[in-house]
DNA sequence: CCTTTATTGAAAATGATTTTCATTATCAAT
DNA sequence: ATTGATAATGAAAATCATTTTCAATAAAGG
């Protein structure tokens, strides 16, 4: 029985040939970045580390990747309002779980957290399931954020 | 028994006397603009009605109102991925109640709910009270997207 | 009416993201 | 392994929302 002749590729080529992307360098690093933190990382910050990495590689390109990876649900975009994008690997290897955001308005403090998403996630299926309903909208995604003061801002 | 021997201003005028802001003619237009319509608003969206109202009124000020109104928390502004900023009036006569989200990630059609906002509700502030302790925030607002297709375009 | 100083608008600056386009590299087919 | 079609790339320019600058204006307390 020989399964697996060939060296299957890391977890999200498989992704990249069903819609016919081509497995490049670039690509490889900026997903090898975002693997590598646990930040929200800016397009930019993503460029900084991707460029050590390989020099050559151009932030138009980390754009577009990023661009791509969240079109394929591989990394979610946020905005937590300064000015810039935000991104990072979810469910996948190497990546987040789904998760909710902490928000200090202050100091742009981020908190991922994920206790009480048992309890959320029920919640949220019903809501969702409710309004799918009424405003016969097809709902995929969601987001909970709460936004205050951290610790040393409060 | 002459009580209000003084016309009051508008409900919004109380507060700017409070922080010591003056009253003129393009806070009130903002204000005005804000007050007519149900729409999510970006900037621009209020300086062309503003202007139709006031010629003179200038796109920085309308930023700078709408961003003087925030901090008061008279409007709330919000993101909704398609690269400008949107404003609503909540709770405040004329304006609306705290709602959340619907949003098509196609069309952008923004939906306003506030059906099972009570449940809503009383699931947030459990949740706001737990996360508040456990990572000693001030929590002082929160919000809930829900991300889909829309009824066209699903 | 005066004076102080917050506010304003025009223009320039900023900064993130996108577009353009000539060059390069991937990969399926040979 | 070579080739060829074309997807992907990177540099530079273009966009575009938002911010900054600064001289002129106007609100409001006295
Ligand atoms: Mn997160
Ligand atoms: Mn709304
Ligand atoms: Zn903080
Ligand atoms: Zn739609």
């Amino acid at each position: 029985m020989v399964y697996l002749l060939r060296k299957r590729g890391a977890w999200w080529q498989d992704r990249f040939h069903d819609i016919g992307a081509r497995i490049t360098a670039p690509r490889e690093i900026v997903i090898a970045v975002l693997q590598e933190t646990d930040d929200h990382m800016s397009a930019s910050d993503v460029y900084i580390r991707a460029h050590k990495i390989n020099p050559s590689i151009g932030l138009t390109t980390v754009y577009r990747t990023l661009d791509m990876l969240t079109q394929l649900g591989i990394v979610q975009k946020f905005d937590f309002g300064d000015g810039k994008a935000r991104f990072e690997l979810v469910n996948n290897p190497g990546g987040k779980k789904h998760h909710h955001h902490l928000i200090c308005m202050n100091c742009k403090t981020i908190v991922d957290y994920t206790e009480f998403l048992d309890e959320e996630l029920e919640f949220i299926n019903k809501t969702q399931e409710k309004l799918s309903k009424k405003y016969n909208f097809k709902i995929t995604d969601h987001a909970i954020s709460f936004y205050g003061y951290c610790d040393q801002c409060r």
